[in-house]
DNA sequence: GTCATAGTACGATTGTTTTCGTAAGCAATT
DNA sequence: AATTGCTTACGAAAACAATCGTACTATGAC
């Protein structure tokens, strides 16, 4: 018998762990700050689902200091990925590059960013 | 004052949306068995579902015959977008490109699918 | 008209996510 | 040792999502 881990992150979780992606390892307080910027919400809330998170296994924690040190227990790719995966399914039909389509034609890529995706097509294209 | 309208669907009414997006217009029956081919549940759920979305403004209905017919009223790529943009804020950090870069490696694109991949690129660049 | 069938309406339940209040611990300051 | 400030722990409420049971209605077949 296998335990599945329902690893899918909610959306506040996906806020937090972008902030300990970025600083590699943070406090709730250093977390709690960041998330202030763009959203408005008490410090025992982030504490509270950052606690959550641990039990989830989403992150891990060092609590030899009073105040905890918190780190990433899933790496950005995967979860980029993960939800990616669900998102072409459920919003585009299956097709990866539907999706490509769309955020490049919304969104403004600069020509660097677009030189990038270039060399990455031309890749593809050799593999195939 | 203007009332926003907090439009975001949930997960499982995007599965119902994208029925309708494919059918064009569907009566509850038809989503609901549609539905049934990759999840499990009561046709109730389904109505009150589509219901809810009646009230969300999510889709419109006509009601003049007993069985009634729903539509969508957002559209497929405006809701792509939104949930695009949700996406490339919460997980990557902003970059577009990233997000291309990452859909593009994670999943295998036909020639075709590169190519107009290809062909937007190039109109993107032109027009910087 | 009665019955069966297929539909809507809707309240209630359940589950999950988010939020916060409050208690308690620890350490530095007075 | 009392006060202040920052921390964790944790229960409970609030908000939101999904599910279903049951009541009611319209329609066609008998």
């Amino acid at each position: 018998m296998t335990i599945i881990k329902n690893n899918k992150p909610t959306e506040s979780e996906l806020e937090i762990l972008q902030v300990l992606w970025n600083e590699k390892a943070a406090t709730v307080r250093t977390v709690h700050e960041e998330l202030l910027k763009t959203k408005d919400s008490g410090y025992t809330t982030t504490l509270k689902l950052m606690q959550i998170m641990f039990e989830k296994g989403l992150v891990t924690r060092d609590d030899s200091n009073k105040t905890h040190v918190y780190k990433p227990a899933v790496s950005r790719e995967k979860t980029q990925q993960q939800f990616l995966n669900r998102m072409i399914n459920t919003l585009f039909a299956g097709s990866s590059s539907e999706l490509v389509l769309q955020a490049l034609g919304g969104h403004n890529a600069s020509e660097e960013e677009l030189e990038k995706i270039q060399q990455l097509i031309n890749r593809l294209k050799k593999e195939q």
